[in-house]
DNA sequence: CCATTTCTACCCATAATTACCCACAAGGTA
DNA sequence: TACCTTGTGGGTAATTATGGGTAGAAATGG
């Protein structure tokens, strides 16, 4: 089962590519990735197959709540699939950088079964403000 | 399982000729489309795969709804198959052109299992004015 | 039925973008 | 030290978007 540990800022150059960490090419199987923004402002990385099982759910959505079409083709559209180059850098497109306030590096962070990409001083922001009372309930956890 | 994600803006020419993104192209296993418009303003280009499928839905809707006999073929009569030439460009016909409001520049956006041609203002109002409360429930496609 | 025009698909050309490749430096290991 | 991995930079070749010439197909009109 993958799992995405751990977290490292890399720089992106003015081509647009990142490196993606080694830790993270050997977790994933494959080298095909689709990279979406759900949840801002960071950008979520998912290796294809489980992006397939996510599909397969938004196209249900989609069909069941005929409401929310413009929603599911607002996220769609601002996707892209991603191919690691023979280097391990993955170029992101110029519409999500701007989406997900990108400049300069990239915090790629391991989230188990995906990764997640944040601008450095966003995520430092979001771990402050976020969090909420988990230690209530992480002895259900690790206990 | 294809799909298209993204969006792409490119230039069409006073032939009526627009590109197909080639990440489209790609992903696509045959290059036969069909272009319809059933959601206006925008227009949709179908895999000819899964046009079959919803051909044989519309066909079904005709038989058991006497009544919507024209709206079938409304949508029928301006639909057209649609062929890249051998530089990826597919003709769109002048009658969809002016129904979509296209000029100059076109949209291509991926909407998972079809490609959806929108004219860029109108994209841009459409995700604008037509955003539902999917942030409810994207936990449940993505979480 | 032939002549003329319109349309379309192929070809070539070019500029921009992208991906491949090599290079190098920093750090880790034997 | 020698060697390997890894992140980063940049040259270069391949791909891609776009424009337009041209020949053949299709439509139109005598």
């Amino acid at each position: 089962m993958t799992s995405f540990l751990g977290r490292y800022e890399y720089q992106f150059d003015e081509r647009g590519r990142v490196s993606l960490p080694s830790a993270f090419r050997r977790e994933a199987k494959e080298d095909r990735f689709v990279l979406i923004q759900w949840k801002k402002p960071s950008l979520t990385l998912f290796p294809k197959d489980s992006w397939t099982a996510a599909q397969e759910r938004l196209l249900a959505f989609r069909r069941n709540q005929p409401e929310s079409w413009e929603d599911v083709l607002g996220i769609v559209s601002n996707a892209a699939e991603v191919i690691p180059d023979k280097q391990g850098r993955i170029l992101i497109p110029g519409w999500l950088q701007k989406a997900a306030g990108l400049e300069n590096s990239v915090l790629m962070v391991g989230n188990i079964d995906r990764i997640e990409l944040w601008d450095p001083a966003g995520f430092s922001e979001a771990m402050e403000s976020k969090r909420g009372d988990f230690e209530k309930f992480s002895n259900q956890v690790f206990g």
